[in-house]
RNA sequence: GCCCGGAUGGUGGAAUGGUAGACACGCAGGACUUAAAAUCCUGUGGCCAUUACGGCUGUGAGGGUUCAAGUCCCUCUCCGGGUACCA
C-alpha cells in the first residue's frame, strides 16, 4: 500500500480533535503524572518558523511516550501575545492589536494542529485575554503588598511589617515611604534611553552604538522617568541556592549563578576631606587598602556634585554630561581607552591615614555596589590602566609568586600589574595599628575585615550584580497596571474584585507628548474619582512580555477558573513542571524572573513547591544554508544555483561558498514547514527535525536531509502495511532480538532526550525486518508502538491496519525482555598496543586465562606477535583484547 | 576582556576511557523502465597496494596521563552564543 500521508494525517488529526484523545486526565488519584511544557511561542505574523517544531515535537515524544506508560500527562498550549509588532501594526493602520493577535493566534494553531502535536486544546491560553491577565494583575498586587523578610528569607504580606519606632512617630507620611521603601514593587525615577524623533522611549538593543536610534537615526537621549520596579536582589540568595537542585544543564545553570553574580568581600568607609560625609566603597579585596592610591566615584553618583570643588565643576559636568550620551555598549567596551576627570578633592585612607584623591570616571557603575570604588592599581587591571593614563600613583605591596625576575621586578616597581596572590609588603602602619605583611591572599582579607569591624569603619559585605528589575514600558498592548495616583500622592492597589482593568479602545495608538505611553490620550479611562471625589489618575505604563510569561504554566492547570488563579489541589497535583524545553536565549531573563515571582508565591502559600520547573532542556537553533562569495558577501540565496556540487552565482557566475547561517528574509534561506508538510508530510518533518542531531546543538536546516526519513516511513509504511508481510506464529530469533534491542534503545534514548539515536535504532530494526522479508503481529504491533510517539500519523493508520479500532495513544507501551538480548557469543576485537589487528569469536563465559590462551594460539596473533614476549595482557571481558608489546 | 558551548569523512551526525565513522544524506556502479521519477541491490574517510577480507594513516594544533584517548589533564588556534569594565 502507498504511503499516502497526506489522507493518513487529516484522518487521524481529525480523529484526536473528534475524540478528544489528549484532553488532560481530570482523575488526581494517579500517582504517577507528568507536566510537559513549551516555551509558549509569541504569535508573530510570519507564522511558524521551523525552529518551532524542534521542540514542540521534542515535548511531543516525551507526551505521548509518558501516556504509554500509564502517566496522566499535561500538555499545553498558548500564546504570548502582548509585544511591539501588533502595537506597531497598530500604529500604521490602526488596526487594533487584538485583531492583528487574534489573526496570528489562528495561523499558529492551524500550523501547530498539522503537526499532530498532542496538545489538549482545552487548555489553551492567551496572555491577552482579560481573564488570563486578571490575574497577572493580581499577582502584581501581591507582588506590591509583600515585603522580603531578611531574617526568615521569605517574602511576606505587607501587614506583617514591623514599624521601627522612629518611623512611626513622625507621621504618616514616614510610614508610608517607610512600607513603599520595604515593598516588592516600587514607583521611581528610572533613566532610559528616549527618541526625541519618534516620541518614544528605546530598548537597549534598538540604540546603535553611535547613540542613534535604528529605526529614524536621530540621536536618542537619557531621560527619567517615573517606572515601576521590582526589587528581585532581595531573593538572590533564594535564586542561587535553588539552581543546585534543579536537574537543569550545567551551562545554564552556570549562567543564572554568574547572572546573579554573589561576591563576598567588605564595604569601607573612607572620610572625606573637607566634607562632613563618608565615602562607602565595597572592595571583594579589602586586603589591598594599602594598595589604595585613589579613589573612583562614578558619575551619577549622588555625592558626585558635593565632592566636586568649585574649580573643577566645568570639567566635571562635562564630563557627566558626556557620560550620559554614551550608550551602554560603548561604556562597557572593555576595548575602549579609559576617560574620567579629577573632583578636586581628597579621602582619606582609613588603613594609613594618607590623602588620596577622588576621580570620576565612567567605568564606575552606579547600579553595582555602592558606585564607588577604592583603586588598587598595582593589583586591578582596570585601575592599573586608568592610573597609568592619568598618572596616579602605583604602590605594589604584594611580593609577587612569580619565577621570572624580571617580571618581579617590574611589577614590584607598579610598572606592570599582578592580580593572583603573593606575600604582602608595605603593608603594616604605626598609628592605626595594623600590620599583614608576610601574610597570603586569605588570611590578609580576614585580618582587615576583621580590623575595619572593630574600628567601626567597614563591614563584611555580600554583594550580588542582580539589579531591580526594571517593570514597566511606555506601550499600549500590554498590561494595564491595577494601581492608581491619587492627586494627594497617594498610590494605591485596586481590588481584587475590579480586576481585571481591561485596556480601552484608542483613535490613536501614537504615544503621549511626554514619553507616556498612549494609555495617556484615554481620559475617559484615565481619569477617576473615589467615592469623596478625590481625583486620581490611572498607570498610564503598562507591563512587559515578561509579565505574562512569569507565570502561564501555573494557569495552564486551571486555565478557565473565574474565581481564583487557579484551583489549589490540582497545582498540588500538577506542579512542579517536570520536562520544560525551549531556546537557550531564555536561559537568564525568562528564566529568572519566572523563578522570582514563583518563589514568592510559594511563600505566600499559593503555590506548592519552591521551584517552577524542574527539569529544563533547551533546543539549539536551526540554521540553515547560505552563500558567500569570496569576500565574504552574502548572497541572497534565490541567486545561487547547484552544479556538481558546487554553487554558482546565477547572474555572475563566481564560484559560491555554502555557509551556515541564521535564516533570515535578506538571505532567503528561511524554511517554512507549511512548505515541508505538504511536500513529505507532518510525520517527516517531526521525524527530521529530531533526527538532524542531538536537541540541543545548533544545526543547520538541510531539504535533502527530509528526504532520508520520508524514504525510511515509507519504507516502514509499506512493509508494514503489507498483509503478505505479515504472519502468525514464532518470531524468528535474530527479529526479536533487534526487537527488544531497539525497544530498549528507544526508552532510553526518549527518557534522555536523544531522539536522533532513537529513529536512527527503529531504523536498524526496520532494514533488520525488511531484509528477513516476513515479520508477526506481534512484532509487528510492538514496532508500531515503539514509532508512534515520533510518527504518531501512520502509527496510528498501521494499528488500525493490523486490526484495531481504538487510538493507539494509551496502549501499554512495550517492555524489553532482557533474556532475548543476551549473546552466547561475543566477536572479540585483538589488539596489539592499543590498535585493532582481528577480530575472534569467542563464547561470553570464557574467564580471562582461557580468552588468553585461544588468542595466543590464534596464527594471526603470531604474526603480530613475532619474535617478541608480551609484557602485559589485557582482558576485557565482553569488550576488548589488548596484547602489550613495546617494552 | 569575562562567562558558556563547540571543532570527527564531500554533508548532518554515531561512539559507558576499550573495534573511530552507527544511522542517514550525497556520490558512484548496477537492477527495473522505451525513458525518467519512484523503488530495490552493491560500494563509498584518505593514501598505497589490489597477490592477498593486506598495509600505512586518520577525530582543529601541540604536549601529558593510560595497557588503551574523539573521550581525561595542560597549552594554543579557530568558530558559535551570552554579556552588565561588577570593584
Amino acid at each position: 500500500m502507498d504511503y499516502n500521508f497526506h489522507e493518513i494525517e487529516k484522518r487521524w488529526q481529525k480523529y484526536w480533535e473528534d475524540n478528544k484523545t489528549f484532553k488532560t486526565p481530570e482523575d488526581l488519584t494517579n500517582p504517577k503524572k507528568c507536566y510537559i511544557l513549551d516555551m509558549f511561542p509569541y504569535p508573530s505574523g510570519a507564522g511558524l518558523h521551523v525552529g518551532h517544531p524542534e521542540g514542540y515535537t521534542a515535548t511531543d515524544i516525551f507526551s505521548r511516550y509518558k501516556r504509554m506508560k500509564g502517566f496522566n500527562v499535561l500538555h499545553p498550549m498558548g500564546w504570548d501575545a502582548f509585544g511591539l509588532p501588533a502595537e506597531q501594526y497598530a500604529i500604521q493602520t490602526g488596526t487594533h492589536p487584538s485583531i492583528t493577535t487574534k489573526n496570528n493566534c489562528d495561523t499558529f494553531r492551524r500550523q501547530i494542529k498539522e503537526l499532530g502535536l498532542s496538545y489538549d486544546w482545552d487548555k489553551e491560553i492567551n496572555t491577552t485575554d482579560p481573564g488570563y491577565f486578571k490575574w497577572t494583575q493580581w499577582i502584581f498586587i501581591q507582588l506590591y503588598n509583600t515585603w522580603f523578610d531578611d531574617k526568615l528569607q521569605r517574602g511576606r504580606p505587607i501587614s506583617e511589617l514591623k514599624l521601627p519606632e522612629n518611623i512611626a512617630k513622625p507621621g504618616q507620611k514616614e510610614i508610608v515611604k517607610y512600607i513603599d521603601s520595604r515593598r516588592l514593587a516600587y514607583y521611581d525615577d528610572a533613566l532610559v534611553w528616549w527618541c526625541p524623533n519618534c516620541r518614544i522611549v528605546c530598548a537597549n538593543e534598538e540604540v546603535l552604538n553611535d547613540c542613534s536610534h535604528e529605526k529614524c537615526g536621530n540621536r536618542v537621549e537619557k531621560k527619567n522617568l517615573k517606572q515601576w520596579m521590582l526589587r528581585i536582589p532581595l531573593y538572590a540568595e533564594r535564586l542561587l541556592k535553588g539552581i543546585d537542585k534543579l536537574d537543569w544543564p550545567e551551562g545554564i545553570k552556570d549562567m543564572q549563578r554568574n547572572w546573579i553574580g554573589r561576591s563576598t568581600g567588605a564595604e569601607v568607609d573612607f572620610k572625606i576631606e573637607g566634607l562632613n560625609e563618608n565615602l562607602t566603597v565595597f572592595t571583594t579585596r579589602p586586603d589591598t587598602l594599602f594598595g589604595a592610591t585613589y579613589m573612583v566615584i562614578a558619575p551619577e553618583h549622588p555625592l558626585t556634585d558635593a565632592i566636586t570643588t568649585h574649580d573643577n565643576k566645568n570639567s566635571v559636568n562635562d564630563y557627566i554630561k558626556a557620560t550620559s550620551l554614551k550608550s551602554d555598549l560603548d561604556r562597557t567596551d572593555l576595548a575602549k581607552e579609559k576617560t574620567g576627570v579629577f573632583t578636586g578633592r581628597y579621602a582619606i585612607n582609613p588603613v594609613n591615614k594618607k590623602q588620596i584623591p577622588i576621580w570620576v570616571a565612567d567605568y564606575v557603575l552606579t547600579g553595582y555596589g555602592t558606585g564607588a570604588i577604592m583603586a588598587v592599581p598595582a593589583h586591578d587591571n582596570r585601575d592599573f590602566e586608568f592610573a597609568q593614563k592619568f598618572h596616579l600613583p602605583i604602590a605594589c605591596i604584594q611580593d609577587p609568586d612569580v619565577s621570572d625576575s624580571e617580571q618581579k621586578k617590574r611589577i614590584l616597581e607598579g610598572k606592570e600589574c599582578w592580580t593572583e596572590d603573593g606575600k604582602y609588603i608595605n603593608s603594616s602602619n604605626k598609628s592605626t595599628g595594623i600590620d599583614i605583611n608576610g601574610m597570603n591572599k586569605d588570611a590578609g582579607i580576614a585580618h582587615i575585615t576583621k580590623w575595619l569591624e572593630t574600628k567601626n569603619l567597614g563591614t563584611a559585605k555580600v554583594n550580588y550584580k542582580l539589579r531591580d528589575w526594571l517593570f514597566s514600558r511606555q506601550r499600549y498592548w500590554g498590561e494595564p497596571f491595577p494601581v492608581i495616583h491619587w492627586e494627594d500622592g497617594e498610590i494605591t492597589a485596586m481590588n481584587e474584585n475590579e480586576l481585571p482593568l481591561e485596556l480601552p479602545k484608542l483613535e490613536k495608538y501614537l504615544p503621549g507628548e511626554s514619553g507616556e505611553s498612549p494609555l495617556s490620550n484615554s481620559t475617559e479611562w484615565l481619569n477617576i474619582a473615589d467615592k469623596n471625589g478625590r481625583k486620581g489618575r490611572r498607570e498610564t505604563n503598562t507591563m512587559p512580555q515578561w509579565a505574562g510569561s512569569c507565570w502561564y504554566y501555573l494557569r495552564f492547570i486551571d486555565p478557565k477558573n473565574d474565581k481564583m488563579i487557579f484551583d489549589l489541589a490540582k497545582e498540588k497535583y500538577w506542579m512542579p513542571v517536570d520536562l520544560y524545553i525551549g531556546g537557550a536565549e531564555h536561559a537568564v531573563l525568562h528564566l529568572l524572573y519566572s523563578r522570582f515571582w514563583h518563589k514568592v508565591l510559594f511563600d505566600l502559600g499559593i503555590v506548592s513547591t519552591d521551584e517552577p520547573y524542574q527539569r529544563l532542556f533547551n533546543q539549539g537553533m536551526i540554521l540553515a544554508f547560505a552563500y558567500e562569495t569570496e569576500s565574504g558577501s552574502r548572497v541572497s540565496g534565490d541567486l545561487v544555483e547547484e552544479r556538481e556540487g558546487k554553487y554558482f552565482h546565477k547572474e555572475t557566475g563566481d564560484e559560491m561558498k555554502q555557509i551556515v547561517a541564521k535564516m533570515s528574509k535578506s538571505l532567503k534561506n528561511v524554511v517554512n514547514p507549511d512548505d515541508v508538510t505538504s511536500k513529505y508530510g507532518a510525520d517527516s518533518l517531526r521525524l527530521y527535525e529530531m533526527f538532524m542531531g542531538p536537541l540541543d546543538v545548533t544545526k543547520p536546516w538541510d531539504d535533502k536531509g527530509v528526504k532520508g526519513v520520508f524514504g525510511f516511513l515509507g519504507r516502514a509504511f509499506r512493509f508494514l502495511s503489507n498483509p503478505d508481510n505479515i504472519t502468525n506464529g514464532e518470531e524468528d530469533g535474530t527479529v526479536l532480538k533487534g526487537l527488544h534491542q531497539v525497544i530498549k534503545k528507544v526508552e532510553g534514548d526518549i527518557e534522555n532526550l536523544r531522539f536522533n539515536t532513537a529513529i536512527s535504532a527503529m531504523m536498524i530494526f526496520l532494514n533488520l525486518a525488511t531484509k528477513k522479508g516476513k515479520v508477526t503481529v506481534d512484532t509487528a504491533c510492538i514496532f508500531t508502538k515503539v514509532l508512534a510517539p515520533f510518527a504518531p500519523h501512520m502509527a496510528e493508520e498501521l494499528w488500525h491496519l493490523l486490526g484495531h479500532n481504538e487510538t493507539l495513544s494509551y496502549e501499554p507501551w512495550p517492555e524489553f525482555n532482557e533474556e532475548f538480548l543476551k549473546e552466547d557469543i561475543f566477536d572479540y576485537p585483538v589488539s596489539f598496543d592499543g590498535k585493532m589487528r582481528f577480530k575472534i569469536e569467542l563464547p561470553v563465559n570464557l574467564s580471562k586465562e582461557e580468552i588468553i590462551k585461544i588468542v595466543l594460539a590464534d596464527e594471526r596473533a603470531k604474526k603480530w606477535i613475532g619474535t617478541a614476549t608480551p609484557s602485559n595482557i589485557i582482558v576485557v571481558p565482553n569488550r576488548i583484547v589488548n596484547i602489550v608489546i613495546k617494552n
